[in-house]
DNA sequence: CGCCCTATCCCCATTTCTGGGGATAGGGCG
DNA sequence: CGCCCTATCCCCAGAAATGGGGATAGGGCG
């Protein structure tokens, strides 16, 4: 009864991924859960260039060492087209339906097509993107002339999902830093429109005030936050929620 | 059996939102859904302010009029707190969780105090981020003094997050070439350090190049995003993963 | 009352960023 | 081969940000 089975590996898993206190816990719970949905391979990654990056990228699978190893002598990280697809939608698509979420180079196909010849046939790709980090993903994939379990696509919808919120536990999301500065109102109402790009002159005249006290509000604000420069200030006051992205791109 | 009935409310969400193809018929879907899934409001929105915003941005919600009232003359769709918490997460959260993802101000808390007031109590949001794109969510919500249905988070969770897809697609999900913008890895590493706070004479010293290098691999770096300023450079670099808050902050 | 904070405004000099122009070299692709 | 992209370097002038100084006014608190 396949339904059930569904649910009970669904409850598993999640008990599983909320006790894991290491990438190994996790890596072994999504092995076991991959191979429960009628999966071989599961993927869980960071987009980044894994020569370039350092300690807070993750990246967490079972894949082919062969398959690894080609991918990572040509710096995948960014580039592979699984990757660039899942960043044109917000749920989990199968390989085949890449084509319409972004257009396949001729590198791009071959890339695919060695990605077969090393084992990895199709697969489904849970994207996860938040805002200020690098984007990721979690995909599960079968082996070279296996099908996708379509009927637990729902489900490794919910693994996927699931297991990168628990690998940005385990590595660390950000903290609330409770002692982050704070600003005055009209500090802020600077920050914000600085951050959206406009000089002095322009916040002067959006605000109704002179250029120089636009210039001194940025100048104090910057002082609480103990840094030099109006980009890190912009940083910084997302970073700690003061100023948020809607608030920056709204028209 | 309540299992059962949980893959029951799915599999039937599921096939009235893929054949949907007007903003009403998803908003049919999500109301029986939320019904049926024990919540007694839902909202689907991208956070803009829509007072300001034009034709692209979705909102199907079915909250009481006093309270979508008084959320539209605060301006609250980019500020509203738990839109601002589902910045901080790829996976749903119920509204007690907020504390944890954001610093709540004074008026954070008056915001959910009157929505108290006007009859939405708890709920549960799935956030939904495409690099590019505006943020968005898909939330469900009980009405003041009613329990969120716990069992029924993980089904809240795939249904908010295909739901928002639904949305996408019907009100016309961007073409195949139209994606985020990308820096060259020399640019990406210029924009990285000024996020850092450095000046270009200090990036000079520190990737080994002459000044006037920095200063152009920033204004092509610029140019590919189309804006004026370095600081809304870094936020859009930010927002769209190329670089994360960790990268900027790391020592 | 004095002190501190916030908001507002002004001045100066220097550094840094922005727009605009020029150039070479190497690699990939049609 | 020509074209485009990436990386690198240079020049100029003007705008914008930064550091440093000055000031007033109003409100809250000990």
């Amino acid at each position: 009864m396949r339904t059930m089975s569904g649910l009970f590996i669904a409850r598993e898993f999640f008990g599983l991924a909320r006790q894991a206190s290491t990438n190994a816990d996790l890596m072994q719970a999504l092995a076991c859960v991959s191979i429960s949905m009628g999966f071989d391979y599961f993927a869980l990654t960071h987009h980044v260039d894994f020569a370039a990056a350092g300690h807070a990228a993750v990246r967490l699978h079972n894949y082919p060492d062969d398959w690894v190893a080609w991918f990572d002598a040509r710096r995948l990280g960014v580039s592979d087209p699984v990757h660039r697809a899942s960043q044109a939608t917000s749920i989990g698509f199968t390989w085949q339906r890449v084509p319409e979420l972004i257009r396949l180079t001729p590198v791009d196909r071959h890339v695919l097509d060695c990605a077969r010849e090393r084992g990895i046939g199709d697969g489904f790709t849970v994207p996860a993107h938040v805002p200020g980090e690098a984007t990721g993903s979690c995909s599960f994939a079968v082996a070279t002339g296996r099908c996708v379990p379509f009927d637990n696509l729902p489900l490794a919808q919910l693994t996927g999902a699931f297991a990168f919120e628990a690998a940005r536990r385990i590595n660390g999301t950000r903290s609330l830093d409770a002692q982050a500065p704070t600003l005055t109102e009209r500090q802020r109402d600077c920050v914000l429109w600085m951050a959206r790009g406009k000089t002095d002159w322009e916040i002067a005249r959006i605000l109704g005030l002179s250029q120089e006290t636009v210039t001194q509000h940025l100048k104090q604000a910057r002082e609480r936050y103990d840094v030099p420069k109006r980009s890190v200030l912009a940083v910084r006051a997302l970073f700690d929620g003061l100023i948020s992205f809607s608030d920056i791109f709204r028209r």
